[in-house]
DNA sequence: GAGTGGTCTAGACCACTTG
DNA sequence: AAGTGGTCTAGACCACTCT
């Protein structure tokens, strides 16, 4: 167990460990909060923050007035596995791997320049990528990074080190991201990467990430070999906190 | 603006309001805790609950030190519009129906139990539809439903009601759902149903849906043209919702 | 240095589940 | 009826951003 900078993390590790580790079994009811409190000598608020966390990742159950429950399926941790490859491989007990097709810098398209929030035609960093698991080419990797960020990739050893990571280190951090998802069938050149047939079915993604100041930092279109990923999403009516939209039975009469 | 059971609720509502309403334009600072705080007459806690709310759903920027800020994007609404295609229809201004092809009661099978965590052989309600947008058909769904839910079926107008908004006024009401998400060919059955050629990409998702307890209520697989659906999910270092899940193709060589 | 969000505490009351 | 989570308050201190 890995001391975090918060209470409130040290906790959720600790359960997200207790949960990992077998002591509370899938459906099995998590301790309450007084007894967490308790526990780890922290108010209950510091809990109450803990277990969000864990709701928010779909690993528990919360309703008023009854235990919190582990909730069944594997699931992977964490942002930076969404938004890099490396880190997802690595998570998934994979080797991770790349090869560079090219690396450019040039003048944004139209959607580039939009999606990365510059003038038409600012200058840019354009790098197409196929990544590896084990080997095996699954995605090919389509990246337009504002020119900022993209001054830094010369100085990164992309065969092998993961550039998230890498940027990270160098205080460019990623904080949120948006994902469009769909299916397409391969053209020529993915398919010639990716070692497919063409008319394979991709699995397409396209990502924009953002630093915390909600600033865009790269625009991605990733193309999966079908085969080769699931994306999975948990979602629920606690992560979206939303008003129920329904129309109550009103006892009274009509409406 | 409709008044909401808690407090932050409503602070979190108008803040929508104001920010669609264009009172906070993109990249606009929003008002301060404080500000907040005094101008609704709540706690900072409250409002702190209400910007929570807003962050998760990928509205808003959120960093220490600085106030934060409205993220530029549409997005796409709630948990409702992820396991209701009418709601999503309705939402991206489309009129949604459907073609039930078969509703049968039959015994699960082996994945069907396992993924309704109910027992080998149990009896199930298996429908399928093709849903279409427009007279257009994009999707093919096929879900089974735990015995409980599906004996509500025959009850309902499967080719005009929304199913999962009318068990939601029979208090059958989803808290929870899984999607897994990948991209295969159109089988020869898929393509009829979708008149498209076989082998066309279709994006796939698996979705298991649960109750407030965790009990799974319905497992169902969708299929969607490729060319007609789009999946945008937001996420962030605050608040984690998508992942991905490795099925790599395995080397026919070593290992 | 002033302002702001992040964390934490110690209470309180209510709505709901459970035995 | 007891236990539990959901909501809310009113403070406090700290880390960080901004100008």
């Amino acid at each position: 167990m890995v001391r975090e900078g918060a209470l409130y993390a040290t906790v959720a590790q600790a359960l997200r460990d207790g949960i990992s580790r077998g002591d509370y079994r899938d459906g099995a009811r998590l301790p309450s909060e007084s007894e967490l409190a308790e526990t780890y000598g922290v108010s209950r608020g510091t809990v109450r923050q803990a277990f969000a966390a864990l709701r928010a990742e779909g690993l528990i159950t919360s309703r008023q007035g009854a235990r919190r429950m582990v909730l069944g399926g594997e699931r992977v941790q964490g942002f930076s596995e969404l938004i890099s490859f490396s880190a997802w491989a690595r998570a998934i007990g994979e080797q991770p791997s790349g090869r560079v097709i090219e690396l450019v810098r040039r003048a944004a398209t139209d959607p580039e320049a939009a999606e990365l929030d510059v003038p038409p035609g600012a200058m840019i960093y354009h790098l197409t990528r196929v990544r590896l698991l084990s080997g095996q080419p699954v995605m090919v990797e389509r990246t337009a990074y504002v020119e900022r960020v993209g001054a830094l990739l010369p100085g990164i050893d992309m065969a092998t080190e993961s550039i998230t990571e890498r940027l990270a280190e160098l205080d460019v951090v990623f904080a949120d991201a948006d994902h469009g998802i769909d299916a397409v069938a391969a053209g020529p050149e993915d398919a010639a990467l990716l070692e497919v047939p063409e008319g394979t079915p991709l699995l397409r993604t396209r990502r924009r990430g953002t630093d915390p100041a909600g600033n865009p930092l790269e625009f991605s279109i990733d193309s999966y070999r079908g085969d080769a990923v699931v994306f999975r999403v948990h979602n629920s009516v606690a992560a979206t906190a939303l008003a129920r939209t329904g129309n109550p039975p009103r006892p009274t009469g009509s409406d």
